[in-house]
Formats: structure tokens, C-alpha cells, sequence
RNA sequence: GCGGGUGUAGCUCAAUGGUAGAGCUCCAGCCUUCCAAGCUGGCUAUGAGGGUUCGAUUCCCUUCACCCGCUCCA
């Protein structure tokens, strides 16, 4: 199945309700989307299958949420403040934009040549301004956190003293950051508000490079293990003048997308960067003190950063499919169990009122375990198309025979096989097939 | 932000300086109906604001959004 496109993506998303525009009836606000009635469903899913992995099956990482907005010195002290904040200049001949600082002659343009064609430099800063309290004076300035890993750090001591954790150790933390991109676009690829799942992992120095290599394969095999084919995966590493201010190393987890190769995840090497300024910037002493080395030091750290707005797309375009049917075309999203916005639609065969209490008694059993989608309305050809265009796994029919019989079809998303089970072994049958 | 392009029902596409149409979708009804069947009926649109004009969806201006490039990252 060649990758769909992303129109197709996009306008599925939107006819489904899983991804409106923000601010649609207003004429919409740029880079800014809601998340609908399934699309909430599946951002969950995919955020809760990342804090199982990371947080809850592990015994030595913990979680975390801090707030959006932090002491304006935080963001000094961890650089952003200073590096998110690019002097640009623009040739008005071939309207290429560069950075100041990066350019070997300042007043030539490196694309067409040309000389005395630059705007004078803009400053564009990446980060997100508002103002703590009601008056919007400098001293009252703060940002919008354009990362979380920030967060955890300036709280690794409180979660170190009293989760009683010793090195090696995590604090994980999924939550919004906000920055001001230049160029946002893809759909909910790149936009300036996202939501992130990050992990710090704090270690000795001595073990960094084996801890490092150890979270690059480990976040790898989450997304295969949840569905996305290996082959539309790949790691790749960063070159050295493609690194952050804070990176000794960093490894992309990237995915194909349908403009191409495009990144889900950075596992980056931060080193003790952030503890050390942090340090020297709040005068609190974060080394570590290992009683039985009697070493005190600065952990390194490991940070796998993964996007949860553009990985929940990515699941999206990967599970994407199109089959003939009957000269039909039928569209339907293998989703992993896991990650499918509703697990079961229970479906009466006719709007007949006599198949209708069946129906709801059968939904009411299973909605206490699993999401539920009850739907009655046209032919049932039709809604079982609905519900594989969405991705429930599992079709639950009601049909007359059950009147006598109390016994439904159960029908597979993916094979269209049915099996008759009786109504009271529905959810046995259900457990047994639906992880998590 | 700069350059180029695009904005008509939920979707795809018509038409017009003078009553905006269709197909699909959706909703209701008929049909004891297991993979988008059929029949009947129904809801819904000129992105927003201003200007020219007797009259603007059409012409002009502004604005907003989207797409393609430049650039940045999760």
C-alpha cells in the first residue's frame, strides 16, 4: 500500500472528526487545530500507550506534570532565551531569508549572488511572550514553555528526594509547549502549539553512550510494536552542525510521511547541560552524591522527545488503507487495538423497534470496559464501511434470529469474517482480542 | 514574515453584474435489510469587512485562512 496522500489524510481527518481547524466559524486561526470527538480518542490512546511503556512497566522512571508557565530565568539559564532568538535578513531579489550570524559575507547574498539586497535583520523569536498578572509591564514577562524537559529539570531534586530514586532514573512528563516556528504547515505536522512526550533519563557520565544507544532502540520498537511498519521508520543521526545548543548527539526518529522522510522523535545525549546551568544559575547544587562511591556529580542525561500531535498523525497515515470490494472501494484504518478511537460499534440489523433493546443491553455491557458506538441509522453494509473508515476493530450486529437464539454476529475489521457468539459471551469474546 | 497561487453546501464541482444548480454525504420515512442497493421527502453555500453600482458571489481595496517555496524543530 503506497502512503496515501496527505489530502487524503487530511480530509478523512475532517469529515470523521478527528482534527477541525481552530477557530473554524471565525475564518480560522493559522497553525492552531482542535481534536474531535475521535481524534481526542486517539491523541489519548497514543499517550497513554507511551506512559505504559515508559512510565508505568518501568520500576525506575516516574512521572511528571509541571506548569506551562515557569520563572522567566528558567528559560535563561537552559539557553532558550538567548538561542531561540535568530537576527534574519531576507534578499529582496530571490526572497531567500538567512541568519545574520551565519553568513560568510554579510552583505551578499549567498543564494543569487547579489549584493546590497537585504532587508535590514529581524529579530524572530521562537518563543511564546505573555505577562504574568494583569498589568503588561517588562518585569511581568513570561513565556510559554517552548519544550517540557525544562520542567522536569528544575524538578529533578524534588522528584529525586522524594520518589527515593537512584541513578539510573527518568521523570517523564506529556503536556503542551508553544513556540512560534516560522513556517508551520503539513497539517498538524509542524504547529506552534503541540503537545510532547518527553523523558529525561538521568545516569552516571561513564554510562551516557550505553544509555543512549539503549533509548534509541527501545523508542523504536514502541511504534513498530504498536503497528507502524519498520519499513516507513528509520534512525537517523544528526549531524554535528545540526545539533541543539544542549546536544552532544542526537538521533532522529523519523518516519515517512507522504512529503517524505520527516522527524517523530529526537533521542538526544543533553549531557549534564541543563543540571549544571540550572545550578549555576539558582545557586541550588544539583549534582548527585552516590553514597557508595563517595562521588558527587552532575548525572548525564538522556532524553527521548517525542511529538504526540504529529505521532498520532503519522499511526493516522500508517494505518491507512484502501481495498476493492465488490468494485466498491472500501477505506479502512488498521489501527492497532490499542490506539482505535472506539473498539466496538454494536449495530441492530434494521431500526425495527423490536431489535432495539437487545441493542442498547449490549452496548451498556460492554461501554464499562471499552468505548462503544452505538449506530442505527441506514443500511448495515453502510455502517460497517463507517465504522472501518474510523478503525473499530470489532462489529457487533443484532440481528432477528438473536430474538430467538440470543446469539449476535461479531464481525473483523480487517478479515470482514464473523463469528455468531451468544450475547453473554460477547465481552469474554471481545477480552480475549483486545489488548490493554 | 517575504514571493507565487487558491477561497461557492459537510465533500467534489457548476453558473451568473439581476431568483446560485448538481452528484455524493447527512437527516427523516418505506422496505424482517449482513457489507456504501432502491424509492420518497428534507437540511445546508458564495471566508470576513469595506468600496464602486439601481443592484456585487462576479469588479476594486483590506483582512483572514489554506497550498507551494525560503526557514525552524517534537
Amino acid at each position: 500500500m503506497p502512503s496515501p496522500s496527505l489530502d487524503t489524510i487530511a480530509n478523512l481527518a475532517k469529515k470523521r472528526g478527528f482534527v477541525f481547524q481552530s477557530s473554524e466559524i471565525y475564518g480560522g486561526l493559522r497553525s492552531a487545530y482542535d481534536y474531535g470527538p475521535l481524534g481526542v480518542e486517539l491523541l489519548r490512546n497514543v499517550e497513554a500507550q507511551w506512559w505504559h511503556s515508559m512510565v508505568r512497566t518501568r520500576d525506575n522512571i516516574v512521572g511528571l506534570d509541571s506548569a506551562i508557565l515557569q520563572a522567566r530565568r528558567v528559560w535563561v539559564a537552559s539557553g532558550h532565551e538567548a538561542e531561540f532568538t535568530d537576527p534574519l535578513v531576507e534578499c529582496t531579489s530571490c526572497n531567500n531569508r538567512f541568519r545574520t550570524d551565519k553568513l560568510d559575507d554579510p552583505d551578499q547574498c549567498p543564494n543569487c549572488g547579489k549584493r546590497g539586497t537585504f532587508t535590514e535583520p529581524r529579530q524572530f523569536n521562537l518563543l511564546f511572550t505573555t505577562h504574568m498578572g494583569p498589568v503588561e509591564d517588562e518585569g511581568a514577562k513570561v513565556y510559554l514553555r517552548p519544550e517540557t524537559a525544562q520542567g522536569i529539570f528544575i524538578n529533578y531534586e524534588n522528584v529525586r528526594r522524594t520518589s527515593r530514586l537512584k541513578l539510573p532514573f527518568g521523570i517523564a512528563q506529556i503536556g503542551k509547549a508553544f513556540r512560534n516556528e516560522i513556517t508551520p504547515g503539513q497539517f498538524v505536522f509542524r504547529t506552534r502549539e503541540f503537545e510532547q512526550m518527553e523523558m529525561e533519563f538521568f545516569c552516571h557520565p561513564s554510562e551516557a553512550a550505553d544509555w543512549y544507544e539503549y533509548w534509541q532502540n527501545e523508542r523504536l520498537q514502541w511504534y513498530t510494536d504498536l503497528g507502524m511498519p519498520k519499513e516507513d521508520l528509520r534512525l537517523r543521526e544528526h549531524e554535528p552542525d545540526e545539533l541543539s545548543h544542549y546536544s552532544a548527539g542526537t538521533s532522529d526518529v523519523e518516519f515517512r510521511f507522504p512529503w517524505g522522510w520527516d522527524e517523530l522523535e529526537g533521542i538526544a545525549n543533553r549531557t549534564d547541560f541543563d543540571l549544571r546551568q540550572h545550578t549555576e544559575h539558582s545557586g541550588v547544587d544539583l549534582r548527585y552524591y552516590d553514597q557508595e562511591t563517595d562521588e558527587r556529580f552532575f548525572p548525564h542525561v538522556i532524553e527521548p522527545a517525542a511529538g504526540a500531535t504529529r505521532t498520532t498523525f503519522a499511526f493516522l497515515i500508517a494505518a491507512y488503507d484502501e481495498e476493492e470490494v465488490r468494485g466498491d472501494t472500501r477505506t479502512v484504518l488498521r489501527l492497532d487495538a490499542r490506539l482505535a478511537p472506539i473498539k466496538v460499534a454494536v449495530l441492530p440489523l434494521s431500526k425495527k423497534d423490536e431489535l432495539l433493546p437487545d441493542t442498547e443491553a449490549v452496548a451498556a455491557s460492554l461501554r464499562s470496559r471499552w468505548a462503544v458506538e452505538v449506530d442505527v441509522t441506514q443500511a448495515i453494509g453502510r455502517r460497517y464501511r463507517r465504522q472501518d473508515e474510523i478503525g473499530t476493530p470489532y462489529c457487533v450486529t443484532i440481528d432477528f434470529d438473536t430474538l430467538e437464539d440470543r446469539a449476535v454476529t461479531i464481525r473483523d475489521r480487517d478479515t470482514m469474517a464473523q463469528d455468531r457468539v451468544a450475547i453473554d459471551q460477547v465481552a469474554g469474546y471481545l477480552a480475549e482480542r483486545l489488548p490493554g
